[in-house]
DNA sequence: GTGTGACTTAAAGTCCGTC
DNA sequence: AGACGGACTTTAAGTCACA
């Protein structure tokens, strides 16, 4: 499922870029940490609701958000 | 949950855009059409495999899904 | 600070139908 | 053709101990 692993690259990419652990990311957004692992490493398939409220939490706009991931799966594509 | 619903509306648009009703989506997709139904309006929390299979079902690609939904939720964060 | 397996309980997703 | 409901099965959400 690359949808999947698309997102799960995003949400770890913009986690680190704010300089945020697992730890600190599942606190701010309410989610536990083993989830939010599950998650970034593309094993859980989560809802759009989670993926909500985790990318509000890592202070990205869903917008922007939804944009990076577009660029991620142009790229994806351009390699098939 | 804006995602959700920006998500809801993207879907009904490329399925009108395809000339297909709900059921023969449904058939397509292998998902079930009441379900198909939810999520067109936005009472259901689809997750990300789900969406990956119907967007499939679809025709479109999941980058211009998404690019798609970036545009609406650009447009969203203009209203507000 | 993160990955992982095992677990419970909420909710995703199906299938039957009616309006 | 699609909204909506009820009863059902499967899986995501959410948590823990331990590596």
């Amino acid at each position: 499922m690359i949808l999947r692993q698309a997102t799960a690259l995003v949400l770890r990419d913009f986690r680190l870029e704010a300089g945020l652990s697992q730890e600190q990311l599942a606190r701010q957004s309410g989610i536990d940490r083993t989830y939010i692992s599950g998650v970034e490493r593309g094993v859980r398939n989560i809802t759009l609701d989670s993926l909500e409220t985790i990318v509000l939490a890592l202070g990205v706009s869903q917008s922007e958000f939804v944009e990076t991931l577009h660029n991620h799966l142009k790229m994806v594509k351009a390699v098939d």
